[in-house]
DNA sequence: GCTGAAAGCCTTGACCC
DNA sequence: GGGTCAAGGCTTTCAGC
């Protein structure tokens, strides 16, 4: 199991806010040496911890439609069933299963509404899906 | 509007798989000089195609909480108040506003459940928030 | 709009505590 | 686990086309 400490959790936070600050910099703001920083950096990469770096929000956003969907599985799901489940499924941004009303959430994004239909379609053609709960998303308010 | 041609494409695949990537080494891959990779880059931060870089999935999974809440307001509540309201609070993953039975969804992320409780505390303070509807995230499927 | 070169900064890796 | 330092690479800027 990964051990991640203070240090790690302060590179977390600046490497969320940006990616592609200096390792020297960021050895600045937290009063460490440039060498720990990175050697900190690449062991969180190679944990897993830090599975890597993107592009903050998708661009993809200035073009198609996304969707947040609840599903409400027939009896008891396994996670890892519900894994299986929705990967195979196309234009998955997010997902995760909670406790609350439903038994997971998603986020989907697609080029437009018929294709994101067609996504909810092939999600509610599983027999361990009792129901979907849909909502559009219109606008993009933070991250 | 932003036009993204041919060259900003590529370049936002590539940082899109890696945010570190060198501007050099895009240049190299993409056959064009160093410089018009950084213009490129900072043309598309400035006009918002590239919102920023971040880390690729969050590293929440070791340590904390996650929850999805859904925000219902109490008449017609704007975009911009909603990320007026938004902005200020911790713990922001992902906002956006949706067509559906809610106004907005957000995704939480705290240092544990005591935590993620005094933010949604925070949100229900507002006059503008009706009320919420939280779930806890048990596990993260995809992404 | 794009390239190329020079100066300075950053990263890297070996070495030491 | 953590710091220092030198070599080489990367970023940045701007003249030039």
């Amino acid at each position: 199991m990964a051990v991640v400490d203070h240090v790690d959790e302060s590179i977390i936070e600046l490497l969320t806010r940006d990616a592609r600050m200096p390792f020297s910099e960021m050895a600045r703001v937290l009063g460490r040496s440039t060498s720990l920083i990175k050697r900190r950096v690449e062991a969180m990469r190679e944990s897993g911890v830090i599975p890597g770096f993107t592009i903050a929000a998708d661009p993809s956003r200035f073009e198609g439609t996304e969707a947040v969907v609840e599903i409400f599985c027939r009896g008891n799901v396994s996670t890892t069933e519900l894994r299986t489940l929705l990967g195979g499924l196309d234009g998955v941004v997010t997902a995760v299963s909670v406790a609350g009303a439903a038994d997971a959430v998603v986020i989907l994004r697609a080029p437009n509404n018929e294709a994101l239909g067609e996504i909810v379609e092939t999600l509610r053609a599983s027999s361990r899906i009792e129901r979907t709960r849909t909502s559009i998303v219109l606008d993009r308010l933070a991250h």
